[in-house]
DNA sequence: CACCCCCTACTACAATTTGTAGTGTAAGGA
DNA sequence: TCCTTACACTACAAATTGTAGTAGGGGGTG
C-alpha cells in the first residue's frame, strides 16, 4: 500500500491519487460501513452517471494495490479502505516530512518557518512547544 | 518548468525525474559549462554507451519542460540548465515545505520535530533559532 | 564539384499509470 | 428454464519516460 508520488498540483486526496481515485476513496472514507460499487457509483454521481464497470475497474486496481480490501457478501462484495483516513494521512505526512528533511535538510528548515507563518502562525508556536518538549526529554 | 510529482522512492534528482533524465541532469550540473549532447552521452557511459537519439531525446524533452535551454553553437547545439543546481533544489524545498505544511497541518509539525531528531538533531537547534528571530521582529 | 559524414529533426514503439467501457460468465430468482 | 445482476476479463486512449531507427541538411574532403 505504498504510495509513489506526492503530486505539486491539487489537493488533499488528488495529491496522491487519480481524479476519479480520489473521488471513489473520498466516499469510502466519509462513509463509516464497507460499499459495494454500485453504491459508490450512486454516491460519484454529478452532472452524469459513471459507468458501473469503470467504478469496479477503478475499485479493484485499488485493491491490487493494497488500498481497499473486499468482502463477500451474499452475490456482491463490500469494499472498505484498509487504513482510516487519519492513519493514511498520518502515514503520508509522517512519510514526506521525513523524505523532505533527508532530502533538503537546513534548506527545508528555513522553508519551514516561513510556510508555517504564512499558512498558519499559531503552529509556529506548537513547533516550537514541541521542540522544548523533546529537548526536556535528554 | 513546474515540477509534478516528488516521488517517494529514489533519492536526489530521482525524487524528480526519471533515471535517465536524473543522471543527465547530474552531468548538466556539475559541469560549469554549457555541453553538446555528445560530451553529455560521453560522460554518460558507464558500463554500456547510450544511443546518442536516446540522449538527445530526453534531453530534448527537457527542453521541452522549460528545465533545459539549448543555443546553437557552430553545427552543434549547447544544452544548460535553466536555473542552477542550488535553485532548483531552493525551489522544490520551498514548494514541497509549503504544500506539505499546507496538506498536513499540525500533523507535518509534530513529524518534523521527529524527523528532525532522527536525520540530524542540529538541525533542531537551528530550527528553534529561526523561530525565535522570527518572532523577534515583530 | 561530388560525395560523405556528422548532427539534428522527426517518427515510432514499449512499459506504466489512470480513466473509460465492452463483452463474457456464473449464480440466483421468477 | 430463462433472465437479471454482479463480477471477471479484455481492451483502448492519453500521458510519461526510455529507447532507437530513419531522414535531411550543411559543411568539409578528395
Amino acid at each position: 500500500m505504498k504510495m509513489h508520488n506526492f503530486k505539486y498540483e491539487g489537493s488533499g486526496l488528488n495529491r496522491f491519487f487519480g481524479p476519479l481515485e480520489a473521488k471513489i476513496m473520498e466516499i469510502l472514507w466519509t462513509t463509516t460501513a464497507a460499499l459495494t460499487i454500485k453504491e459508490v457509483q450512486a454516491k460519484l454521481d454529478q452532472d452524469k452517471v459513471m459507468n458501473f464497470n469503470t467504478v469496479m475497474t477503478v475499485m479493484n486496481r485499488l485493491v491490487d494495490k493494497g488500498i481497499l480490501q473486499k468482502n463477500s457478501v451474499a452475490r456482491s462484495f463490500m469494499y472498505k479502505p484498509v487504513v482510516t483516513r487519519d492513519v493514511f494521512m498520518e502515514t503520508q505526512s509522517k512519510e514526506l516530512t521525513f523524505d523532505l528533511i533527508e532530502e533538503f535538510g537546513s534548506l527545508a528548515v528555513t522553508h519551514m518557518v516561513d510556510a508555517l507563518d504564512k499558512v498558519d502562525p499559531d503552529l509556529l508556536d506548537k513547533l516550537e512547544l514541541k521542540i522544548k518538549e523533546l529537548k526536556k526529554d535528554r
